[in-house]
DNA sequence: ATGGTGGTCCAACCA
């Protein structure tokens, strides 16, 4: 099985990028992030005319979140349960024996701001809800826009980014809390590249001068890390006109 | 030290 995640900051503009990626790719499933687009907008044609279904959870102009998938998921719950919130940045389905959850983690903006405290107190909630769906599913995979570096190796610059956004030792204990539900960052159980990240910013030639961060995740229950046979971010649609500003990651198991 | 880009939607917010 092949999974995988993608950050397409509007799949409006990001759609032809999306439909060439499936074909080349072949992913039995594709999480995306950053619809910014309404569930009842969602082009669920012309993914299905090269074979995939689609089941979305959006919103006009923000957020909004979706898989592409080769087979019909089931047992579908959109956003986190028991945490109330306007924004859509969660959708969890089963496909065959393995329950995927994507997500949308918020950015945070800036350290000690309102939005890095919403930012703790949703990864609080999450990681709740996914201690329930640790237990009730052997092979469970959660991937996404995790909007958090795990670790120094996994930014361009530490020193810079020391304790800045995407980089706050609250955020990275927020993910470890994850991992300790007994999740692997999956990236890192394979030999990778020095210098490897998921997201580069638009502004001053990042992704010209590798100037990114690896905050796009997938993390994989023991089940899954069993049988996992590679990991891997793809840069080439980052390369493409009108990119999107991440890049896709995926895993094989 | 400052400001740069891009998406949504047309002023201002978000990343």
């Amino acid at each position: 099985m092949k999974i995988a995640s993608w950050n397409v900051n509007s799949i409006r503009v990001r759609l032809d990028h999306v439909l060439e990626w499936l074909q080349a790719e072949q992913p039995d499933v594709l999480g995306l992030q950053e619809l910014k687009m309404p569930t009842d907008d969602f082009p669920h044609d012309a993914f299905g005319e090269i074979g995939y279904q689609c089941l979305v959870n959006g919103q006009k102009t923000y957020n909004g979140v979706a898989f592409l998938a080769r087979s019909e998921g089931s047992d579908v719950i959109t956003d986190i349960p028991a945490f109330e919130d306007p924004q859509r940045r969660v959708i969890a389905a089963t496909f065959g024996d393995t329950r995927v959850v994507n997500l949308y983690c918020p950015n945070g903006q800036s350290v000690g701001s309102e939005k890095y405290e919403y930012k703790l107190a949703w990864f609080a909630a999450l990681r709740d809800w996914l201690a329930t769906e640790a237990e009730t599913h052997k092979k469970l995979a959660v991937f996404g826009d995790f909007n958090i570096a795990p670790e120094d190796r996994d930014v361009h610059d530490p020193a810079s980014w020391e304790g800045k956004i995407l980089c706050s030792n609250a955020e990275r204990a927020a993910l470890q809390a994850l991992l300790d539900l007994g999740l692997q960052d999956s990236y890192r159980l394979f030999d990778q590249p020095d210098e490897s990240f998921s997201w580069w910013d638009y502004r001053m030639a990042g992704f010209r001068r590798n100037r990114g961060l690896r905050i796009d995740l997938v993390l994989a229950s023991a089940d899954i890390v069993a049988t996992a046979k590679a990991a891997g971010i793809d840069k080439e649609p980052r390369a493409l006109e009108r990119p999107s500003d991440h890049a896709p990651v995926w895993l094989a198991f």
